[in-house]
DNA sequence: ATCATGACTAATG
DNA sequence: CCATTAGCCATGA
């Protein structure tokens, strides 16, 4: 039995997109500008989007703390069900 | 090098 | 509140 050596190749911009993501706090939301901005490319917000799409470890890094600007959800690779449900299930934590 | 692709945003009607 | 629109950008083909 063994894992796979997969050799995943990431480009700068989504080390640090991916970094940045996995430090929002339980409970936490922030929008892709945020995260756009945090990661020096204040324009790059669509980019953000592309990299999250392509997120290797979902639920580890929480990609679903993410939403839009306007605060409406954007999307999930998982879905947007999944993601509402996660958001919904941390704030009862984090408000409990 | 060029082009299409979005988990976006801000502005406008 | 909903629809459309132009601007913007890192990627991959």
């Amino acid at each position: 039995m063994s894992i796979n050596n997969h050799t995943i190749k990431f480009t700068e911009f989504e080390k640090k997109v991916l970094e940045i993501v996995s430090t929002i706090p339980l409970g936490q939301t922030h929008s892709y500008k945020w995260v756009a901005q945090k990661a020096g490319r204040p324009r790059a917000v669509r980019a953000v989007g592309q990299v999250l799409k392509k997120n290797p470890f979902p639920l580890l890094i929480p990609c679903h703390r993410v939403i839009k600007n306007n605060g409406s959800l954007g999307g999930y690779s998982l879905g947007c069900k999944v993601k509402k449900s996660l958001l919904d299930l941390e704030k009862f934590i984090t408000h409990s």
